[in-house]
DNA sequence: CGGGACTTTGACACCTCTCAACTCTCGTGG
DNA sequence: CCACGAGAGTTGAGAGGTGTCAAAGTCCCG
């Protein structure tokens, strides 16, 4: 499966119900196909596009001159990613797990007339990223290897999780050391913590891009205290 | 010296230069005196406003069940503070050094209709808000204690540095425990590391919370790499 | 069946935290 | 005016969690 990116100049409505591609001024951008590593946008890009993630995941990262990465986020569907300061970029963006994207011109997040309905959209979308990275700064800055590992856990299976009798399933789109770079820690510790959550009897591995979690609530709550 | 929330419901226009205080439907609210220690909302509270600090600092921050603290972020003259998700506030706002603040009303935010100026210099500055965050996120996750330090150092010298000669003098507004909290770090560490700084001739320390640094170009090119 | 990337595990080092004692600053009251 | 006390900041010693380096194991795909 391809991820597409779709461009959006001004169509309003569901996403999901308009995937026709359109004739584009920048269409060297629109309908590319995009599959897993490929590139949305590099940090200093000029910023064309905010992106809506449709099916399949993608990453926002930060690298430091030395090499150190950071994930600043993953995009899961539904979720929007590329939201510019000064009209550029300041993340790297590429994709996780293939799948579609749908770019909506820019300028529909700053000016509500083109397409109001989109433009609040976007309004909204920004503000719950505020909030979430607010979540992901208390979580690389006061919780354990432990902790984040559950929190990153919990949040996978609220999002992407799929019900399995009294437990619940998830597909890791993710290697470890996206994991690793998103939780402020190292492969290494990441791997370490799977296995002593499946020691406690809080999951289970089937291997290593496949769990399932065996207490939902307690893995909850291992992430708020430990 | 006290800290006024200003409120200004419609009036566009640069704040400053506009510090009447209105008549608003919240009256309880407009033009209260908040000195430092106080708060201006907390986690869970309605977001009838968004902020703007005009001078003193206010600093955001989000408290574990068990006490763990996370400043999100200090503001300082200029910037927002208080953008809501779900039209709540999800972090406790408190002034860290007395001055004045403007609250904005939040549909200002949302709806253009009402002040277009002022609905685009909010925009902005959630957006600025989010690539903010992204750097806040690459030092909490990925910088050392000294690499945390020096940002948070550099970051405060270009905000509110006064040149000193060839070095820079820098009031630090907040307590050792607020920046450790700021940089994921504890007070202990803190002060080691301001102490570290000063044995390498970066800075020197008048007292707890005057400095001055030494070596500008060193702080800024430490915060980038080790 | 073999090669390579990814993951897991182990041993050890080191950075930061914890706990504790001491110093400094500043406001208060005798 | 000085002594005192409380809070903030600094310094020290030791513990512990996470990183580093290395090797073994696993899985995928040719």
């Amino acid at each position: 499966m391809y991820a597409e990116v779709q461009h959006r100049p001004t169509a309003a409505g569901h996403a999901h119900l308009d995937r026709r591609i359109s004739n584009a001024t920048k269409p060297a951008f629109c309908a590319r196909k995009h599959s897993a590593g490929q590139t949305l946008y590099r940090e200093g890009d000029t910023a064309h596009y905010v992106f809506e993630v449709l099916t399949g995941v993608v990453c926002q990262s930060r690298v430091m001159p030395d090499g150190r990465r950071q994930i600043i986020g993953f995009g899961y569907p539904g979720d929007f990613t590329g939201f510019p300061a000064n009209g550029q970029h300041h993340t790297d963006c590429e994709v996780v797990a293939d799948g579609q994207v749908v770019a909506h011109r820019r300028d529909a997040l700053e000016n509500g007339r083109t397409d109001p309905e989109l433009h609040m959209r976007l309004i909204n979308a920004a503000l719950h990223e505020i909030t979430g990275m607010q979540d992901h700064c208390v979580m690389l800055g006061r919780k354990s290897a432990r902790e984040k590992t559950a929190a990153f856990l919990s949040a996978l299976m609220d999002r992407i999780g799929t019900p399995l009798g009294n437990y619940i399933q998830v597909s890791i789109p993710m290697s470890r050391s996206d994991i690793a770079d998103f939780l402020g820690l190292t492969t290494e510790t990441v791997s370490r913590t799977f296995t002593l959550l499946r020691d406690d009897g809080l999951i289970a591995l089937e291997n290593a891009r496949n769990i399932i979690v065996l207490r939902p609530e307690d893995l909850r709550d291992l992430s708020l205290t430990e």
